[in-house]
DNA sequence: GTTCTCACG
DNA sequence: ACGTACGTGAGAACA
């Protein structure tokens, strides 16, 4: 017999609300209703199996109880915020999981539940209804059970007819009659006084129903009988009131409510926004497909060799493990097969500008075949850069993944194949019949992806983007790493060395101070010293305990010399750690290291440095800048040369604002800050202090950032009114930038997402979000993408022309390193002046704006001379 | 694996 | 009344 799961979602959702502690997102969205209702789904699926299924809620509609009665659920504190902004979420988590909810104005979810559960009983169903809700009670019957939350999310008690009589000694339908005469605090349904449980079932065993007792009030005494006859009218009311109705006027298609597969897709990017990360890797784990392995043909490159006679366009997938590329398959419209590598130079053959691959996240094999001296100058496409342009948020851009949402199509789990962490297997332990089969079975699908991808490219206009800036900058990328940036060991030891005395004194002095010796890394163990030992006031909370970061610290300064002396050791231990130890292994037998260039994490167009991170060496205070003069040239009395955009992101600001003054500003190659200190403080500019072009600095990088009052008075430590005044006075002087940043929100709010100079694109869904948290996110968003974005456009652009301008020069010196808005070019001593030179023209010259781009060079010995 | 802190533009 | 400045990555501690 069929079965149908009716679940009571306004029950459930309370349940995990109050059963689990305040989760959060990053966002700062409460999670734990949704967290636990997820939970409780998902057990439910695995351990019920329904063949059909629906949730039902409450409608904020009074009901015809509150008519009846208006004191109904009188006492009921209304939902909490932290619970209402996770309703929506919770429906579209439900949604995802292709689980339709039943809602009905005037009806509470229990109403929807008898009435679904009879029509689903007289269809021949069983019924199993899940709520935390005991009055569902009444509705066991043959073919109906309920099952109720015991504590916790995880527990639950199952009851038939049977248990319901163990448990309350009568029947469930007397269930009803049982709070007719006791009432329920919980809805406020006032019952008979001074009846409890006891009394209740006492007299419905003996009478049947309330009914029954009120036509023989006659055979009961005292105190009891005085309250029944007193109260007739509440005890038939009350059980009215708690009677749930079965006959709702819903017209209920069953069919429709029949167990669908749950919304990979649409799930995963939920949990992911909510970061539910357990679920998540549940549910990949859980899509283990009992997939079939096919049969792939395999083949060796005397075949590829014949293949490329005939084929101008290939997909091609890559297996790269233990350093090495280890085996690749190939698909073309007729055929697809494996070839295991055993001699790049085979590769070789792939070496034709005539001829085009179809990869996916290709550079990391460019840069591969690089370190074994092959260079390819095929032509490629990249689906991963395409799916990235086409949204630049996703958390990440496997194949799969990718494959999925938009072709619907599954591949095998590569993790399954390779394994993972510490069951990770070398090549020589994976099964070949199951690696053969996903990389033929992926290489298979990137034709078409590729088809379906370029054709929401160019919808969107942005195929010259990828043609021009995008998949030449791969090359840019795998030279940048490939070359790597060579370090002086000797400047990291001494500077180490000088660190370690230092920091030597310093923990002395801490522990002297302490009295005792203590890890100081450890936040909890610092916090013990600081607010326990020596009583300083704490500033603010962390989610775990009490902060230490630098700006409490600041503030806690006065109050003890020793804070002074914890600060220092924080920012000595960073360096060393990060900088210093962090680098040593890390160096090749050249003394390079080589950082992996990202091109589809920063979801505004940016590009990102991992392992090591070359794009946050130290450079603003003094002392870490030091770090830099370890940072040398590869060439032999060689140069860096350091060439950054100034002011890249204001300029931007002024080219997409229009305004008037800004543009004014630049054109007349004014200090910028001071210019806007003038105009906010409505003063000439030569009675700009110091401390004012300071706070008009903050101004403008909070225009960048999309300014509020609040993150301004936070950074300059002024009130919100004073902060709000300046922030007035800024849109007052600059009303271009004013008009600018309103049209930019009201174009995100109308069409969700924003774009920049090159027509990159990023989504904004926060930006109509109910919740103000959220909303204010999504408008700072849209405010700082096309601004940062675009000056990732620039630089990119940039990019590009500097290496092909290095190259087509046969120069010997590299660009090895970009920063946002930074480029260094690892210099050869005899080509200081062309490079210079070079750097200039292309980057000032790459767009024309409204504003002149300027760039400033540096030159030197090492990073830190070279500014 | 998550949290805190801190490095950069 | 609400409560965050935008975009990243990494090391150490802790659970």
């Amino acid at each position: 017999m069929s079965k149908f799961l009716i679940i009571d979602g306004n029950s459930l959702m309370y349940r995990a609300y109050f059963a689990l502690p305040d989760l959060m997102n990053s966002e700062g969205l409460h999670t734990n209703a949704i967290y636990g209702f997820s939970m409780m789904l998902i057990k439910l699926l695995d351990e019920e199996k329904p063949d059909y299924i629906a949730v039902a809620f409450d409608k904020k509609a009074p009901t015809f109880r509150h008519k009846e009665y208006s004191a109904y659920k009188g006492t009921r504190q209304s939902m909490p915020e932290e619970l209402i902004e996770q309703v929506d979420i919770l429906k579209d988590v439900i949604n995802a999981f292709n689980i339709k909810t039943i809602e009905i104005e005037g009806f509470e979810a229990d109403d929807i539940i008898g009435t679904v559960s009879k029509i689903a009983s007289e269809n021949g169903l069983k019924v199993l209804i899940v709520t935390g809700d005991r009055d569902a009670l009444q509705l066991v019957s043959d073919g109906v059970k309920v099952k109720i939350c015991k504590k916790g999310i995880t527990q639950m008690e199952e009851y038939d007819e049977k248990a319901v009589i163990e448990r309350y000694e009568v029947t469930p339908r007397q269930f009803i009659d049982l709070k007719g005469l006791m009432g329920d605090k919980s809805d406020n349904i006032p019952g008979v006084p001074n009846i409890g449980e006891k009394t209740a079932i006492k007299l419905i065993k003996e009478f049947g129903s309330i009914e029954n007792v009120l036509m023989n009030t006659d055979k009961l005494k005292g105190k009891i009988r005085e309250n029944i006859e007193n109260n007739t009218e509440m005890a038939v009311l009350s059980k009215k009131l708690a009677t749930i109705e079965r006959n709702v006027p819903i017209e209920i298609d069953l069919s429709e409510y029949q167990m669908k597969d749950y919304d990979r897709e649409k799930l995963i990017d939920l949990f992911e926004k909510l970061e539910f990360t357990s679920l998540i890797n549940d549910l990949k784990k859980d899509a283990d497909d009992i997939r079939e392995v096919k049969e792939w043909p395999v083949r060796d490159f005397k075949y590829v060799r014949e293949l490329l006679k005939r084929e101008d366009t290939v997909s091609f997938y890559p297996l790269i493990l233990e350093g090495e590329v280890k085996a690749v398959s190939f698909a073309t419209d007729d055929e697809i097969f494996f070839v295991e590598v055993d001699d790049y130079e085979e590769f070789k053959l792939l070496d034709n500008e005539k001829f085009a691959l179809i990869c996916h996240d290709i550079k990391d094999f460019f840069v591969n075949l690089s370190y074994h001296g092959i260079e390819l100058k095929c032509k490629f496409y990249d689906t991963a850069i395409m799916t990235y342009l086409l949204n630049p948020s996703e958390s990440n851009y496997d194949i799969g993944r990718v494959l999925k949402k938009y072709l619907k199509e599954d591949i095998p789990n590569i993790e399954d194949i390779l394994g993972k962490g510490k069951s990770k297997k070398s090549y020589d332990d994976i099964d070949k019949k199951l690696l053969i089969d996903y990389l033929c079975a992926t290489a298979s699908k990137l034709s078409k992806l590729k088809d379906k991808l370029m054709s929401f490219i160019k919808e969107m206009e942005m195929e010259e983007l990828l043609n021009n800036v995008e998949l030449p900058l791969v090359e840019v990328l795998k030279s940048m790493e490939v070359y790597g940036f060579t370090l002086d060991k000797d400047v990291l030891k001494d500077l180490s060395k000088e660190i370690d005395e230092k920091t030597d004194k310093i923990i002395k002095d801490i522990y002297d101070a302490a009295g005792y010796e203590f890890n100081i890394n450890s936040t909890k163990q610092l916090s013990e010293f600081l607010f326990d030992k020596l009583n300083l006031p704490a500033i603010k909370k962390t989610k775990t305990g009490y902060s230490t970061d630098m700006e409490v610290l600041v503030e806690l300064m006065p109050y003890n010399e020793i804070v002074g002396e914890i600060i220092e050791y924080r920012q000595l231990m960073k360096l060393k750690s990060t900088y210093i130890d962090g680098f040593i292994p890390i160096m090749d037998k050249d003394d390079k290291v080589h950082s992996t260039f990202k091109q589809i994490v920063a979801a505004t167009g940016r590009i990102s440095s991992t392992e090591p991170n070359l794009q946050n060496i130290p450079a603003r205070d003094e002392f870490g800048r030091r770090i830099r003069k370890a940072f040398i040239s590869s060439f032999q009395g060689g140069y860096i040369v350091s060439a950054d955009y100034s002011q890249i992101e204001l300029r931007v600001l002024a080219h997409l604002s229009e305004d008037e003054k800004l543009i004014e500003s630049f054109l007349n190659n004014e200090d910028i800050h001071l210019r806007t200190a003038s105009e906010v403080f409505k003063i000439a500019p030569e009675k700009v202090t110091g401390e004012m072009r300071r706070r008009a600095k903050a101004v403008n990088f909070g225009i960048v950032y999309g300014i509020s009052d609040y993150g301004l008075s936070r950074d300059l430590k002024i009130s919100r009114k004073e902060a709000k005044e300046y922030i007035d006075n800024y849109f007052d002087r600059y009303k271009g930038v004013k008009n600018y940043i309103d049209s930019v929100v009201k174009f995100a709010r109308e069409n969700g997402y924003v774009t920049t100079i090159l027509n990159r694109r990023r989504y904004i869904p926060e930006i109509n979000s109910k919740n103000y948290n959220q909303r204010s996110f999504g408008e700072r968003m849209a405010m700082n993408t096309p601004i940062q974005g675009s000056a990732a456009d620039i630089i990119k652009m940039s990019m590009v022309k500097v290496y092909n301008e290095l190259k087509a020069r046969s120069l010997k010196s590299k660009l090895i390193l970009q920063i946002h808005d930074e480029l260094i070019v690892d210099t050869s001593p005899d080509e200081v002046e062309i490079v210079k030179d070079l750097l200039k023209t292309i980057m000032e010259n790459v767009i024309k704006l409204r504003v002149p781009l300027v760039v400033d060079i540096g030159c030197g010995k090492n990073w830190y001379d070279a500014k």
